[in-house]
DNA sequence: AGTAGGACCTGGTGGC
DNA sequence: TGCCACCAGGTCCTAC
């Protein structure tokens, strides 16, 4: 379950530990997740150099020398893994990566719900893939006002609407139960109902959960989601609702409740989000 | 334009 | 112990 702070996460690692270095050798799986034939991506790939890793929503940017950029999408059990040379394949690596120091960059995703795409960078422009990503809710210069006008804008349930990767890129259903919680509003709550003032702490709430998050390392299930180096993050000790229906709220101690709407699990606090 | 539902996929779990 | 139904999640698609 990747979301923003997992990805940025593995962001921030891969920036410090694997930009620069080239790629000399790259064996890629055929599967379903590579929307690039797998053989084309290898080609591609083999002696290439790693310059840069983005992020835009919840999708990876490796981008290369020679105007290449592989789009990466974790789905919600992918994985990046840097392993030392002798670490023999586990199950479900889709593309290995022999760096120029040894290393091995491994991408995992034993439910193959993720995706790769290998794009010229005069492409990137019209890649469906990024094509919905909207506004990062970690960007300092985004103002709540902003926020209020893309959010208002749409109709459906508060939660549906963080959901849309088009109004504030990155939140998933984890961190969209948490921010929910900490601004106190209800998941089913329709949008447009929302006071200025309930905006704003939604807002805030956006910007302090995930910020934490990503101080945190992002949040771990079972081995859905670790760090570059296999490492969990620590942010589920702090989850105030997700994975906790039937216990009492942390806050006023009444039983969190459990809802299922559009195929997507919710926990709230009936009594203290409104 | 919204909502609901199914599809994708596999490991883990709970029930019998 | 074994088997199976079911669930989780992000995104995309179709149907109302």
């Amino acid at each position: 379950m990747p979301e923003l702070p997992e990805v940025e996460t593995l962001r921030r690692q891969l920036g410090a530990a694997v930009a620069g270095r080239a790629w000399t050798r790259v064996t890629a799986r055929p599967s379903s997740l590579f929307r690039t034939p797998a053989r084309e991506v290898a080609a591609a790939l083999t002696g290439a150099r790693l310059l840069t890793v983005t992020r835009r929503g919840k999708v990876l940017l490796f981008g290369f020398a020679g105007s290449r950029t592989l789009l990466v999408h974790l789905g919600m059990s992918g994985q990046v893994l840097l392993v030392p040379p002798a670490v023999p394949g586990e199950r479900h690596r889709h593309l290995e990566a022999e760096l120029d120091d040894g290393r091995v960059l491994v991408f995992r995703d034993p439910r193959r719900f993720g995706y790769l795409r290998l794009l010229a960078d005069a492409g990137l422009a019209d890649a469906r893939e990024l094509a919905g990503v909207g506004a990062d809710p970690l960007d300092g210069a985004r103002t709540w006002e902003a926020f209020a006008q893309a959010f208002r804008g749409r109709r459906g349930a508060a939660k549906a609407v963080l959901l849309q990767q088009g109004v504030l890129a990155g939140i998933g259903n984890v961190y969209a139960d948490e921010i929910l919680h900490a601004a106190r509003v209800q998941p089913g709550r329709s949008a447009v109902t929302l006071t200025a003032v309930e905006v704003k702490e939604l807002f805030h709430a956006i910007r302090d959960v995930l910020a934490r998050a990503v101080d945190l390392g992002g949040t771990s299930f079972d081995e859905a989601f670790t760090d570059l180096y296999g490492r969990p993050g620590m942010y589920g000790a702090s989850l105030k609702v997700y994975g906790r229906a039937g216990e009492p709220c942390l806050r006023c101690h009444t039983r969190l409740k459990g809802s299922t709407t559009g195929g997507r699990s919710s926990v709230f606090c009936p009594h203290c989000q409104k």
